[in-house]
DNA sequence: ATTGTGACCATAATACATTTTGGTCACCAA
DNA sequence: TTGGTGACCAAAATGTATTATGGTCACAAT
């Protein structure tokens, strides 16, 4: 996984310490391990061999801990993400692998990390900071590749950009939305090739 | 309401019957107003003078009940779109209307009798039969006009018909499935004119 | 047959006392 | 100043004894 911590939130104390990321390491692996309700403060205090009161030197809540813990989760999808669009140049290609590659990294960790997964769901459910920032991420990727599309001739210009933008995100929306992601595994294995299509249809000058 | 009760499922005794209506007709009263939890099936035997055994031999269980008065509740909003759709002669426009309708019944229900709303979630959780009645009629209202579109020249021939009902399925999911609905409550406004808009563009020949 | 019930049972919900847990603060050490 | 902690508190979680609830059945009345 990604060491990468935005310090953008959720920060308190010496920015860049060892017992930070010795914190953030150790309850990466609790929360992976037992849930993020089931570790306690103190279990990570005795994980890295401090006191409980220190960790509250480097992190102002538990919760700002497990939001660095999804951050990184959800750092890790736009990651791959950005993978899987950087391996083909056309526009309509990109939006199908940005599609494909975001509905198979949220099942990953749906399916390989549970527990973590639960901390993005409730993370998506409270708004923490994590999920707008990924939400951020997925409406420029699109918005960059819809105008990489409309500038390369694949895609129609009539429409506003913001307005197409808008609308494939709501449609992306409950394939990477953890909340939503759940109650639709049913449809997962079909979805992204179905949607992709009917977008690129509607996409077409 | 439609007093409509399709007695395919979770029936038990006499089917037409003047106890039967007034079990259903209490149910509804009270699960409105207190939920279907804070319902005991008691409650019900006394607001309608009988015992609760009585009850038994008319519903197999409280669930089956809370089914029956589900489905009222999914079959008033089909009865709405139905109306909506019955408005317009133009495949497009009836499109439009169908997802507007549908937000709009799903939200009135949301907001006017949150406790019914409620039991439909659940429903949609439990894959109730009513729920998978509700899911199809909303496909096969989809494939009607899609199919309408098709003969008017309004709507593309090229891709299949159940390709496209099954996306523009997808698409329109997270409006009508109460279970999903909640967690965009903030989209439903823009949605159903900005995915109508966009599934339109697609379907043009 | 049809209409109707009280008594009964296993399990789920509730209420409450007890323990944990998140979080703070004064204070010590280098 | 930086690194570090034990003692402490309100609120949440947990275990437990008790009650309430869903559901059945034998049986009675019409």
């Amino acid at each position: 996984m990604n060491k990468t911590h935005s310090p953008k939130v959720a920060a308190r104390g010496p920015v860049d310490h060892e017992v930070r990321d010795q914190i953030v390491a150790a309850a990466t692996e609790h929360f992976r391990l037992y849930g993020y309700e089931k570790t306690t403060v103190s279990d990570l205090a005795k994980a890295i061999g401090f006191s409980k009161a220190y960790i509250y030197k480097f992190f102002e809540s538990k919760q700002a801990i497990g939001e660095m813990i999804c951050a990184n989760c959800l750092q890790q999808i736009q990651t791959e993400v950005n993978a899987a669009i950087d391996e083909v140049d056309s526009p309509p290609e990109k939006l199908r692998r940005m599609f494909k590659a975001l509905v198979e990294a949220c099942l990953r960790l749906f399916f390989q990390d549970r527990k973590l997964y639960d901390i993005a769901a409730s993370a998506a459910s409270g708004r923490w900071p994590a999920t707008l920032l990924y939400e951020g991420f997925i409406e420029q990727t699109l918005r960059e590749i819809l105008q990489q599309g409309r500038q390369s001739g694949d895609f129609e210009r009539k429409t506003p950009l913001d307005e197409t933008t808008r609308a494939i995100h709501l449609i992306m929306r409950p394939y990477f939305n953890p909340l939503l992601l759940q109650y639709g595994l049913e449809t997962t294995d079909e979805a992204p090739a179905l949607l992709s299509s009917l977008v690129l249809r509607s996409l077409s000058p």
